[in-house]
DNA sequence: CCGCTTCGTGTAATCGATTACAAATATTCA
DNA sequence: TGAATATTTGTAATCGATTACACGAAGCGG
C-alpha cells in the first residue's frame, strides 16, 4: 500500500525524459517544446509525483518558508493577523512557521539562526519588544532586508514595517468625546515601554491640544492593555475627588475591564461615565453596554505585512521607498458614549 | 560583514578531524573521545556553526517540523491551544507549521502532501472537519500514524486524540442550574454536522434523563458557537409562551451573545433568567454579569497533543492503547446564574 | 606475544532536487 | 547548401549534512 513517494528520476523515466527536462518543465515550463512538457506533466499526473521541498531547499538554498513571531499566543488579539498573513503567504506556496517570543527553542537561541539554518527566508515580527541585538545581529548576518515588522514596531530601527495609524485613532476618540460636550478625559494608557501606548497616548495630547483641553497628569492613570489593569483603573477613577466625565482606554481589554470595575462599583456607562476603547475585538461589539472604539483592521495588517515581505524577499526595491505603510483606523461609535451631562 | 554561513567542513578543519566526527559530535556525542568531543565543540563555538536544517533534512528524511491545522485562525478560541502546542515543540527543537483549513495552498493539494513534500513529519489536526477522503489519503500513504487530533475529532476515525470531557461538563451545567432549582432549562446547540454540538448535547440530555427532567424540543435551540446567534436565540426565548428559566449554551460566545440579546429586550440576567456558558474564554469572566461557564483547559489541550503526537512519532506503541485522552473541565460558578425563583 | 574484539575516527556514498555546461538538433541566412 | 546561430535536451556537479563501511589502535585472553 504504501509504496515508497515516486522522485522526479521516476518521473523521468515513465516520461521517457531525463531529470533535468522534469524540473524545468515544473519550474520554467516555457523552455521546453510543448510536446515534451505535455508528456512531463502527464508523467507527473501518473506517478503523482510531489517535489521534495527539503531537497530544492537544499540545492536552491532557500527554504520558501517565513517565521512570524508573535509576542504572546495566547493573545487572541493576535489571531486575526495571523489569519491575514496566512492567507496571503497561501498564494505563494510559501509555509509559515510561528511561533512565540517566549518559546524559542533554546533560550540563547538567535533569531538570525533560523536564517542560518535555512529553515526560513523571511520574518515577519508582531513583536515589538525584540532586544535590539536581536535585530542588529539580523543585519549582521546580511538578513536585514528580509525582515518586516507588523502592528508594533522598534523605536531607532529601520526595518519596513506595517501599522495601524494609532494617532489618528486617538485623535478621532478625543474628537468624539468632545464632540458630545465632555471636557474632562481621562485616558488608561498601555505598559510604559510599549510603542502603542506612546502613540495613542501621542495622539491624544495632541487631539487635546488642538482642541485646548488643558492635560491633567491625574487623569491620565498607567495601564497595561489587559482586562485586570482596567478594573484597578475603576477603583481609581471612582476615587477622584473631580472625576472626569469620559475615559478614552488604550485597548478593548482595558475599557471591558473598566467598564466591568465600574459597574461593580455603582457608576453606569455611559450615563455616569463615558467610555471609548482602541482595536475593534469582536467582544467590544457584543458587550453591554456596546463598546464604542477605534477599529483596527487586523486581517489587513496581517495581509499588508505578508505582501510587504515578499517584496522585500523578491528584492522589490519599492517596498523600500515606502517602508512604513499605515493601516486606516475607523471610529465605531456605539453604546459606551453618550453626551456629557449638564 | 556577511561572510557566509559557516559549514560542517569548517568546523571540521579547525578542530583538525573529520566532518563525520563533527557530526558525530552533534548527534551522539557519547560516541567520542572526551578530547575530540571538546575540541569539536569549541570549534563550533569559534566558527558560530549551525547545522544546516534543509540538508539534514534530506538525509534524515525527516523534516523535524509538524503541521496544525486549525479550521479558521481567525477564532481566538484557538489561540491558547497553539499556545499549549508551540510551548512543548520548543522543547523538542521541533518547527511548527501552522495553516488555517481554508487557506491550504492550492485547493486540490492533499493534507498527505505536505508529507510527502518533506516538510513535515506530524500533523495536529484541530479541524473535525476534514474529508474523510483526506485521512485515508493521509493512512493510505502510511502516514496515519502520525496523525493526532485535539479538541474536535471526527466520528469513525480511529485516530489518536485529545479533548475536553464534554459530556461531563454539560452534565455538571444541567446539574448546576437543577441545584439552583431550575426545572425548566433551555439549550442553545452549536452547529448541526458538529461533533461538539452532538457530545454537549448529549451530556445535557443524559444529566436530564438522570435528574428526571424532560427533554422539551422546543427548548432547545439550534446555533452555531457564534455571538450573532446567541443574539438570535434571546429573540426566540423572550417570544416563548412557556419561557425556560434557565439557559445552557455550547459556547461562551452563544451565551455573551445571548445575554446582550436578552439585555436588549428588556430581560435581566440572573435576575429573570440563569444562563450558563462553555468554554472558559477569557472575556467571560469580566463581562457583565460575570459568566458562569464550564472551563476548558486550552492550553493543556494543546501541551497534550503535543506530547501525543511526539510520543506516537517516535514510534511509542503506548501512545495507541490511550488512544483517546480527556481533558478535564471545571464548572466555574460566577454572576450569570442565581436560584430559580419562586 | 599473537589473534580477536572493541573503540574511535576517517573515507566516501547518499538523500532528491537544480542547473552549469555540453551535446544534439533545428533554424536562419548568405 | 553550408556555416552560424538558436533552441531543446541530456550529463553530471552540486547543495550540506548523515552514516555505512573500512581501517588502525588499543585492550584482552590464552
Amino acid at each position: 500500500m504504501s509504496q515508497k513517494a515516486p522522485q522526479i528520476k521516476d518521473v523521468a523515466r515513465v516520461a521517457g525524459v531525463s531529470t533535468a527536462t522534469v524540473s524545468r518543465a515544473l519550474s520554467s515550463p516555457e523552455k521546453l517544446t510543448e510536446a515534451t512538457r505535455e508528456a512531463v506533466f502527464e508523467a507527473v499526473r501518473a506517478t503523482g509525483y510531489r517535489v521534495n521541498k527539503a531537497a530544492r531547499a537544499l540545492r536552491k538554498q532557500s527554504a520558501n518558508a517565513v517565521l512570524v513571531l508573535v509576542p504572546n499566543l495566547g493573545n487572541p488579539f493576535f489571531s486575526q493577523i495571523l489569519a491575514g498573513i496566512t492567507e496571503e503567504f497561501a498564494k505563494s506556496e510559501i509555509s509559515v512557521l510561528i511561533t512565540d517570543s517566549n518559546h524559542l527553542p533554546s533560550h540563547d537561541m538567535r533569531l538570525a539562526d533560523y536564517f542560518l539554518d535555512g529553515r526560513i527566508d523571511g520574518l515577519i515580527l508582531l513583536d515589538g519588544g525584540v532586544r535590539a541585538e536581536e535585530i542588529s545581529a539580523l543585519a549582521g548576518e546580511g538578513f536585514g532586508n528580509r525582515v518586516t515588522l507588523a502592528c508594533e514596531w522598534i523605536v531607532g530601527i529601520d526595518l519596513p514595517s506595517v501599522r495601524s495609524d494609532n494617532e489618528k485613532g486617538a485623535r478621532l476618540a478625543i474628537r468624539h468625546l468632545y464632540d458630545l460636550g465632555h471636557r474632562k478625559i481621562a485616558h488608561i494608557t498601555g505598559p510604559a515601554d510599549n510603542v502603542l501606548t506612546h502613540a495613542r497616548r501621542a495622539g491624544m495630547i495632541a487631539e487635546r491640544e488642538s482642541l485646548g483641553l488643558p492635560v491633567r497628569d491625574e487623569w491620565i492613570i498607567r495601564g497595561d492593555f489587559s482586562l485586570s489593569s482596567g478594573r484597578l483603573a475603576a477603583e481609581a477613577i471612582v476615587n477622584m475627588k473631580d472625576k472626569p466625565t469620559a475615559v478614552f482606554c488604550a485597548s478593548d481589554e482595558v475599557a471591558l475591564g473598566l467598564i466591568a470595575g465600574l459597574n461593580g462599583l455603582g457608576m453606569r456607562v455611559p450615563e455616569d461615565i463615558s467610555v471609548v476603547g482602541f482595536d475593534g475585538i469582536e467582544q467590544a461589539e457584543h458587550f453591554v453596554p456596546a463598546l464604542t472604539t477605534i477599529q483596527q483592521d487586523r486581517v489587513a495588517l496581517g495581509l499588508r505585512a505578508a505582501q510587504m515581505l515578499i517584496a522585500q524577499m523578491k528584492g522589490n526595491e519599492t517596498a523600500k521607498s515606502e517602508s512604513v505603510q499605515f493601516v486606516d483606523v475607523e471610529l465605531m461609535i456605539r453604546e459606551s458614549t453618550a453626551p456629557a451631562r449638564g
